[in-house]
DNA sequence: AATGAATGAGTTTTCATTCAT
DNA sequence: AATGAATGAAAACTCATTCAT
């Protein structure tokens, strides 16, 4: 099933993402919801049964759209980690323009603290987001980095430090017009912890693959 | 004004801070916090007017100890930012055993989504919380870093991958028994984080100060 | 949609007309008129959205209906000002004994002081019943009346004292059954003002029309 | 007892008159009472008992202060009707801008629908406003009104009319600044009609004495 | 006399869910 | 498949009143 066909029941979809990222899950009411999709209430129920079911299937097509657009993307002949995940955030930034409901969608579900639907998030995360995003770390080129040093944490740190980086970076831009931010200015805002991993983690004669 | 005393007021604090870390700002209801407290839900309105200065009010209060708990136990004569930061660690898991309900309050309510208090909390972040972390930048010895790195980035990524790997680690471990691990053995599965940290962004001859 | 059929919406509208009237706005709950409609509280709400909404919906019902059966039957080929405004009485005292919510209704909504809905009366009343009120005074033959007297004084105190007189009466006999009364027997305890007004605003030739 | 004195029961009388007024018997909470009275809620319960005899015994406060500034003032000696009762105008018009608290609360008093308060507010004014009131009617020289004229409904119709029409001016005038009227402007006002009950109501030779 | 903490039943309103059509 | 009327439990909040001090 596309999402973007118009029947019925991805009406409700797309209504329900742009509703409850916008509300979160307990304020966003099948009301709101049904009038948005422009349906009556009673249809919501009769495909989703619940408004947790509801919200459960949203997060999973939200999630699917999210592996497309971003975690597919990931280039497994990139072996080189810091190009790699350096090329996830233009496609985040993207993907922050073509869908914003969906990206923030999937930021508040993640941080979603409603006891009811917490647990069966986590599950599902389990099963398709973070499982996706393993390759991230499959068939790097470790002969790059230098070997006095631990793999493990480095990679991690590199990682850890850019999402950090970007919620911050989001967060604090939250009132701000980062939307109309290119990706390049973005990146260069980066820069410096970029030359920072590659001057520290990688061997010398590896820094030129740089640009 | 003790916050352990048991006035009917702290009776509600208490139960607000345990309520409302449970089930996040929507979803607690005001009767549960009174029946949790002990008292009518008439009084909570007497104190607080409403369900919003409530929480904020408590927010306050949690803020306040976690200033006290590890905010202000920053020691500003230890020059050397690694052991600066990784002094707090065994702070945070401190405070988690000792108060968890004030912990885990603060943690949600900082990722409160709910629109109505998200702003007055940023707010109160940017007087108090924020402002009495930035000590931990303050009067770093840079003298103890490689000279041919970026020193702010240094430092972010420092503290970026502490926190970061911490909300992992308390994510995975949500329904394990974190709590009856010893501080001592966080450090050390953070170990190759901060050996990683000192090879590659100290200078050589200030890696004996490590431990 | 005729007020009289029995469809959940004229339900409500009923019982809020009956219960409205006799506690006033404040004090007329909506659990008392769910209760008297035989509906579930959520209905009014799905109906009409607030209480005052559906205030001034029954408002508007109720000033329709006195329209209907009072001011349209203004007959504006009566050009004797007496005799026109002696012809709404039996029509007033009808309306009472058929619809004496709907009467009663109208009548303390007129003095309604409850804040929230006070303007709305008057901007409802400046549209509809006010303006169709006007209609009393068009096309007066005026040469019935004395050439010496001030005409639109003479007219107003033949209205004021009318309408004052019926007030009076109304209030004294709240407890008594004045509803028993026949309307011939008000017009003859209103007989002496009315020929004092014959005999003092209109020429002597024209008390013939009387009767 | 004098109204005017500091004791905490004038208090609570003083604000309770503002209150009141301000937002009639169900909406004036006992809260805002205290508060503006400047003392403990738990005061007005030790010296009225419950809200509604504090209201009544407001209401006989306000009335006792109205029959001083007004019915008290009624001239028995003037013999004529007329000149009588528009001495009151002027006092009616002192008074709102004296005290127009005690002014608007008996407006609202006395169309007060509250179900609680309705019955006894009547019974006061049995007791005083309206046996004060009667003294109107006393002693009044019939020779100066045309002999051909039902004398009772003449009393009424002038009193009526200019009740009534005093009522509209209020009214009408309500968010105008009316209170900054002078009596001599309403009294020209209502000279229209002064002047047609004279020409209408009294014997020729008695139409000197208007001023 | 005076306080104000404490109560609990009451208020309007919301909303997920059901069900007859 | 689709509607929308109808429900009822729960929400936040109000307030007259009581009572220990």
């Amino acid at each position: 099933m596309d999402w973007e066909d118009a029947s019925a029941k991805n009406k409700i979809i797309n209504a329900a993402i742009k509703i409850f990222s916008q509300y979160g899950y307990e304020k966003a009411s099948t009301n709101q919801i049904a009038a948005e999709a422009g349906i009556s209430k009673g249809l919501i129920f009769h495909y989703f049964g619940t408004k947790k079911e509801l919200f459960l299937s949203v997060y999973q097509q939200a999630v699917e759209i999210y592996l497309i657009e971003i975690c597919e993307k990931i280039d497994p002949d990139q072996r080189d980690f810091l190009l790699r995940i350096q090329a996830l955030i233009p496609l985040k930034f993207e993907l922050m323009k073509k869908h914003p409901e969906i990206f923030n969608f999937i930021k508040t579900a993640y941080l979603e603290t409603a006891h009811q639907v917490k647990e069966e998030i986590a599950a599902l995360n389990r099963k398709s987001l973070d499982q996706n995003f393993d390759i991230v770390y499959e068939n790097i080129d470790y002969s790059l980095f230098k070997p006095n040093i631990d793999l493990k944490s480095a990679l991690s740190t590199m990682l850890f430090t850019l999402e950090k980086w970007s919620e911050n970076f989001v967060r604090q831009e939250a009132n701000s017009e980062w939307n109309s931010l290119q990706a390049v200015e973005i990146l260069s805002a980066l820069e410096p912890f970029l030359s920072l991993f590659r001057v520290c983690f990688y061997k010398e004669d590896s820094h030129g693959k740089c640009d």
